[in-house]
DNA sequence: CGGATCACAGATATCTGTGATCCGGTGCTATATT
């Protein structure tokens, strides 16, 4: 009570204030960190987009103590959960908990118990914890005050294939009585954004947007014909530099072999892949946080959580599947401010490990029984039963239900029961739709790798590339610090061109999409169904193929 | 999609080329066995 009643926006800011001071010790909240807490104090859900070490958890913590009720914190790796369940435990804020199965019998049952007698105010736990029903129930009879969706890119990078129970969140949080929420992440491009905000099922939704350039890391890249000669060039680079560095590489194998080159070369290397045993990769990492080596030679499954100052250089043996994950990757880089160094070593064919990464497709034939099953059932069924007739496990058959979901073929129960929609389309149609619809999601997939070896081949400015892509227009046209700018190759005239940066535009066949990017030639337009496509301005001329959409223009 | 690896053939007893085949990232969970 009294936040809306009574207090008017200054009272709240000075409560949130207070409480920030005394029961964190944070002196002063920065802007963008008040927007977002007064947006939840307010009943708004919230999506926000601020770099690491920003404070961003504060955005969450903070309210967290303002609310009447627990607050529930969706994380994807126990590692965080533990990490910040442990430093919320030592500050005086109400008890956190965890419930996960790193825990030991029982003591995941103790934490739901704390939280349903109010002793503990925040829970940590996974989307898996909460595709279970009774773990939802047992949350929802605390009456959740706020609930929190920590590196929110997840959502949409993981929630289609690789961990389903992503997907479900949107119900969760609607059986949790749809407090305010609060999403957050270090980075998301405007598609992605607009995913998060749809699968979460957000309303009234406060976007809080901040800080995407990071002037002091240096950009480069270097294209090789052959692979040896990228290899050759990358372990000396490696080797002659000072200072603390990531490696980021594609495949486990990789990161083997370059960490033995680079331990060859003289550099306290490490190999860091999700291959390795637990405690390995725990010795890597904490090798890596108290700077007892030179390097760690990686995949992807290295970074999400870390926040270490004085990383010096982020090297990439090969292209990553999308601007937003090589963002995420350099980002990790010079997080002191201090100049910092990201360089690609790119080779054309390398982006062919990614196109093969988007490529599979779900099985139709199982869609097709699926649907017709439910269909022929008619009446609510519970998911074991349905796995059981079918012989395919959770999490094969949550994306195929979600794909049918999205197709108004199949409806999902708040404890998880399905069954066929009243009104929906007939089992054949809705199948064909499933597979269209993910047909529409590999091809904007596609278009983010497309994007990403815009980057890579660009003459043009590259921070002004990944800034755009980000939806970030830079007025200026160079930055000094990335390869083409200090070679002085940029192009800098004006672009006055047809379709200015971020007007809404029509495509004869692709329909309504936002420019991105303008160059003196060409445009760079997000289309909603297709993704990212790079259009020459002459064939648009000759062709008639793009308008600006009618709106345009009359909103700003 | 592209690479690494292997079997096999071919011109010569150790290497070279070709085609077939396989493999490739990210983490939760839950339970049985030491």
């Amino acid at each position: 009570m009294g936040i809306r009643n009574g207090l008017g926006r200054f009272g709240a800011r000075r409560r949130l204030q207070r409480t920030a001071r005394e029961v964190f010790d944070w002196r002063r909240l920065r802007p963008g960190q008040t927007e977002a807490m007064q947006a939840l104090l307010q009943g708004h859900d919230v999506l926000v987009v601020m770099p690491t070490g920003s404070g961003k958890s504060a955005t969450y913590q903070v309210p967290a103590q303002l609310l009447d009720g627990p607050t529930i914190v969706i994380s994807p790796l126990i590692a965080l959960q533990r990490d910040q369940m442990l430093s919320l435990t030592e500050r005086n804020a109400g008890g956190a908990v965890v419930v996960n199965s790193a825990q030991r019998a029982g003591s995941s049952e103790a934490s739901l118990e704390q939280i349903r007698a109010g002793k503990a105010e925040y829970v940590f736990l996974s989307p898996e914890q909460l595709a279970k029903p009774d773990v939802v129930d047992r949350l929802a009879a605390a009456r959740p005050s706020l609930i929190a969706i920590d590196e929110a890119h997840c959502v949409s990078a993981w929630g289609h294939d690789f961990r389903p129970d992503y997907l479900g969140l949107g119900r969760v949080i609607e059986r949790l009585g749809h407090p305010p929420v609060i999403a957050l992440t270090a980075t998301a491009s405007p598609p992605v954004r607009e995913d998060i905000v749809e699968v979460l099922g957000l309303r009234d939704v406060r976007q809080v947007i901040r800080g995407f350039d990071r002037p002091n890391i240096a950009l480069r890249v270097r294209r090789f014909a052959e692979e040896s000669t990228k290899r050759r060039a990358l372990v000396a680079d490696a080797a002659g530099r000072s200072g603390l560095g990531l490696v980021y590489v594609a495949t486990r194998r990789d990161a083997t072999a370059y960490a033995k080159e680079l331990t060859e070369a003289g550099l306290h290397a490490e190999a860091y892949h999700a291959g390795m045993k637990a405690s390995e990769r725990e010795r890597v990492h904490t090798l890596f946080s108290e700077d007892g080596l030179d390097v760690v030679v990686a995949t992807s499954a290295f970074g999400m959580g870390i926040d270490k100052p004085n990383v010096r250089y982020v090297l990439h043996s090969a292209p990553p599947e999308s601007p937003d994950s090589y963002y995420q990757e350099i980002g990790r880089a010079g997080r002191d401010g201090e100049p910092a160094d990201a360089v690609l070593y790119y080779r054309s064919e390398d982006l062919g490990l990614r196109r093969f990464f988007a490529g599979g497709r779900p099985d139709e034939e199982m869609l097709l029984r699926l649907a017709v099953l439910l269909h022929e059932h008619g009446g609510t069924v519970k998911p074991h039963a349905v796995r059981d007739t079918l012989g395919i496990g959770p999490s094969k058959l949550t994306s195929l239900v979600n794909l049918l979901q999205h197709t108004k073929a199949v409806e999902v129960s708040g404890r998880g029961d399905l069954r066929y929609a009243e009104r929906g389309p007939a089992p054949k149609q809705a199948a064909a739709d499933a597979m269209e619809l993910d047909e529409s999601r590999r091809r904007v997939d596609d278009s983010r790798i497309d994007m990403m070896r815009g980057y890579s081949e660009t003459t043009g400015c590259r921070r002004r590339y990944l800034l755009e892509y980000f939806g970030e227009p830079r007025t200026t046209k160079t930055c000094d610090n990335c390869d083409n700018c200090v070679a002085g190759a940029v192009d800098t005239t004006r672009v006055d061109g047809p379709f200015p940066v971020h007007s809404e535009v029509v495509h004869k066949s692709w329909g309504p999409g936002t420019v991105m990017r303008a160059e003196p030639d060409r445009i760079t337009v997000l289309f909603e169904e297709t993704g990212y496509k790079t259009l020459s301005l002459d064939a648009i001329k000759r062709d008639s193929l793009l308008i600006l959409a009618p709106e345009s223009g009359t909103e700003q």
